[in-house]
DNA sequence: ATTACTGCAAAGCATTTGCAGACTG
DNA sequence: CAGTCTGCAAATGCTTTGCAGTAAT
């Protein structure tokens, strides 16, 4: 009942609101936005405030816990904990579904950037096309 | 003198805007904001009114002359010309500058999509880090 | 002359910030 | 109790949209 203290971010309180996002990021494969999280708290009775969601991803992502992240074509950031490290997603162009990729293409690659001292911290990667449900909805031409 | 004429998007009226923008993208070798298109051109002396190169560029991208693109921590599009088709950049995390790759690391691979009939039809792949000038002024630590 | 394009103003959305009261440690 | 969090409201910043006048074909 416990063991989920230890991922709990130092330094910062214990409060529902707080238990309540980690809550939702945990029972979640795929990240979340800011606002689905809002609405999967509110589906209860206590209104969580968005401002107050944005506050908390803010403070679990600087605590290392979490993890923020945009895909193309979309101007909504959505958030996922570390644990859960898929790093990498195929995004529909249809339907907008995020779904997570087992593999990375990164890990016998180096990258050759037009800047010899570039150091190379991180990575992100994003393939986009159609999951199997909108392929068989809507074909793209071309 | 009229050589451009060729890859002018069918459809669209020729106007001085529209040459101008196209002008900024094309003397530039990165992908830019609407915001730093419009300070380029504005630089002179006929303003030209964000809206309108948001406008023009949408239908850049629209016409498949231009590609408009996000990178992570940022929330502003950037877009450049097809042309160019760097798909790839490493983006600084200090200075924000984002950085043409030379290689790039999909050409012999497969994603492993976690949805068997999932149709790739791009991808996206982005590095960051720090740039030769940043990493000299400030070491990142862990 | 028609139709598309642009200046300009104002709206729209996701995200951020300010403040006072509420809660945690 | 002190300091941090949260509800709430209002601001911010990028992008979009509406409208009427202007320019392109």
């Amino acid at each position: 009942m416990k063991k989920e203290q230890n991922l709990w971010p130092a330094g910062l309180k214990k409060t529902k609101t707080r238990e309540q996002v980690l809550d939702v990021l945990q029972n979640q494969k795929g990240p979340l936005s800011a606002m689905d999280i809002c609405a999967k708290i509110d589906g209860g009775e206590n209104a969580v405030w968005l401002s107050t969601v944005y506050r908390v991803l803010e403070q679990f992502v600087k605590s290392g816990v979490a993890t923020k992240l945009t895909v193309m074509n979309s101007d909504t950031a959505v958030y996922e904990l570390n644990r859960f490290c898929h790093k990498h997603y195929a995004v529909c162009m249809a339907c907008h579904k995020i779904i997570p990729m087992d593999n990375c293409p990164m890990e016998a690659f180096t990258p050759r950037v037009q800047d010899d001292g570039f150091q190379v911290v991180g990575h992100n990667v994003e393939v986009y096309g159609y999951c199997t449900k909108c392929r068989q909805d809507e074909a793209p031409e071309e």
